[in-house]
DNA sequence: TTTGCATCGGACAGCGCTATCCTAGCGAAT
DNA sequence: ATTCGCTAGGATAGCGCTGTCCGATGCAAA
């Protein structure tokens, strides 16, 4: 009989040790049974999980965390916590991972690539045992330590075909496409295209709008309405009433986030711009309240529910060590036709 | 010459044993100079610290958290994510806990007393090094934890004058009766309340608003529209379209959250209810977008930003042994007065 | 029977750090 | 001069777990 067993619950922690004595195995048996690693006499495993059930055993992370070199937690990276859009997908992400025994770890890298890149520097000296990232287009920095830290990573938010990347999402571009197609099978001719922020996705959705434009021989550089500041009611206020003011002809706005369309549709009733008769609005994402503007908001239902539960799926299948069954989950989006088109 | 020294490098991670061997000193004396624990001779710690960065050493949490039994991050339990008020309230936290090296981990609670007993019982395995929780209406099992694990933590949201614990926040009740006699003062005599979600701040501005009906010789049940489901853009406009087809004399409602509020102008607006001249409407919170409403909404701005820099501060404070200089900081709070009253 | 090989339990040695005790050195008080 | 305290560096011993090697066992093949 080694020490350790004498010196049980010391600390008022029942360690491995504990179980192993009740159970009358060695602590790494214990270790494996419990963990599922190698193989282990079923009969065994009854035994040691029955012991630390009535123990009351529950492994300590950093331990696990120090022997392994690898937590149990998986850190995500997203640009905003005060997007609903990232909100919901983190939740997600959440719901799947807890009962798998992994603690979510949420940074926020404020659409800042540098900030990107520090984040994930400062995550992974603590050693994440899974990495979910928003988008695909880090920077040079970012991506090699991506590559190189050997933390199995999910990329979210859009669909990637490099074979080196998984990817949970859909894609950006046609997404605004199918947007723009439905507002000129309308009849709107003079489609505007207002963003902020002007992320990566925010820009594949600008192509998206600018393809069909220019496939209808509609385009027109002018209808371009870019602003970096961040997205806003307000902002989509203020850029809907330039528009106007500026080319009274637009007959639609394809706004590139709810936030703004919803600030549109609020100046719209303020200074009395017939919506959709005058002019017709469009957002993305379909969040919370668009559904209950006047008149409600057509717009593109993302569903990134979807996205971060498969995202959390897959990630799970990697790090058991276990290749995915896709590298790419494309899980699509809804166009949602309301009244404000 | 130990052996440890020999095999720098050898895992690729620079340790505690290459800096001591670099600035010719122990260990645990490099351990003591960066940590700043103990007395260590000033010379040495600038040595010590000039060896730290020109090796590009970074202490491993998981190594420290074994040996020293607490972690190097701060749980936080807020009750919604998808609420932004908690959202901001987080990012501020984030924003001051960072820099001090700590982590920041978001358990959502939901609304829910005993996810958040386990919740928390699952984050204590973890040792956090400091906890900040919402609110001080605790179940019997969360107190207890709370209590016993010895863990320093910070209450927001509310004040709490037991001498017991840390809180940073202000008096919900103090906050709805003022927002209440602000429309008694605007002529408004048939105040509705209308909640949802009824959670204990939501319980505590209730209070308030009764207490000053009351002084007023106005409180009648029948004004008090209670919902248990969650707040949402479109609950507000049902409560609010219920409201008035029930009890049309009412010429004012005070919505517990700006969401309802939100959703009630909204509903006005579809319902041709003038705002404020029929009825005024006020919220509470001063959410984004309330500024955007038609007519802007009158609310109770409440500074969450300073809450969470605030609670960081004291529990950051506490984190080192320390007393903070008040068990309890109340942040006040701004009577926001636009045209919806 | 002997060899080979797969199966499964255990001993051992840390992972990288810190709590704890110890000791040398020094000035002040007796 | 002796004792006492105090300061500041170091040796030691883990924290609780897992990776790695080892050896015992059983069964198939030679």
């Amino acid at each position: 009989m080694t020490d350790s067993h004498t010196r049980r619950r010391a600390s008022g922690r029942v360690t491995l040790a504990d179980v192993a004595h009740a159970a009358g195995v060695s602590p790494i048996t214990v270790s494996r049974a419990l963990r599922g690693e190698r193989a282990v006499d079923a009969e065994l495993v009854a035994r040691v999980q029955a012991a630390a059930r009535k123990l009351h055993y529950v492994p300590d992370p950093a331990a696990r965390a120090l022997a392994s070199r690898h937590g149990s937690h998986v850190a995500v990276l997203i640009p905003m916590l005060s997007n609903a859009l990232f909100v919901d997908l983190v939740e997600a992400v959440q719901r799947t991972l807890r009962p798998a025994g992994y603690q979510t770890l949420i940074a926020v890298t404020h659409y800042d690539d540098g900030e990107e890149e520090q984040l994930l520097r400062e995550q992974l000296l603590h050693r994440p045992a899974g990495l979910i990232v928003t988008g695909l287009d880090q920077n040079a920095g970012t991506r090699a330590l991506m590559a190189q830290c050997g933390v199995p990573c999910v990329r979210v938010m859009d669909v990637s075909s490099d074979p080196a990347v998984f990817s949970v999402g859909f894609s950006q571009a046609n997404a605004a496409a199918e947007l723009t197609r439905h507002l000129l099978s309308r009849g709107r001719r003079r489609i505007a295209f207002a963003a902020a922020q002007l992320d990566p996705r925010t820009m594949k959705r600008l192509a998206g709008w600018r393809r069909e434009l220019t496939a209808a021989h509609l385009y027109e550089p002018t209808l371009e309405w870019l602003n970096p500041a961040p997205s806003s009611l307000a902002l989509g206020g203020q850029m809907f009433e330039q528009i106007m003011g500026m080319t009274p002809a637009v007959d639609a706005v394809f706004f590139c986030n709810d936030d703004l369309a919803q600030g549109a549709l609020l100046a719209a009733l303020r200074l009395r711009v017939a919506v959709p008769k005058r002019v017709a609005i469009a957002g993305f994402n379909d969040l919370t309240g668009s559904d209950q503007m006047l008149p409600p908001l057509t717009t593109v239902r993302t569903p990134r529910g979807d996205i971060g539960s498969g995202a959390a799926q897959m990630l799970l299948t990697l790090m058991r060590g276990e290749a995915p069954a896709a590298r790419c989950v494309d899980v699509g989006y809804e166009l949602v036709v309301r009244g404000s088109s």
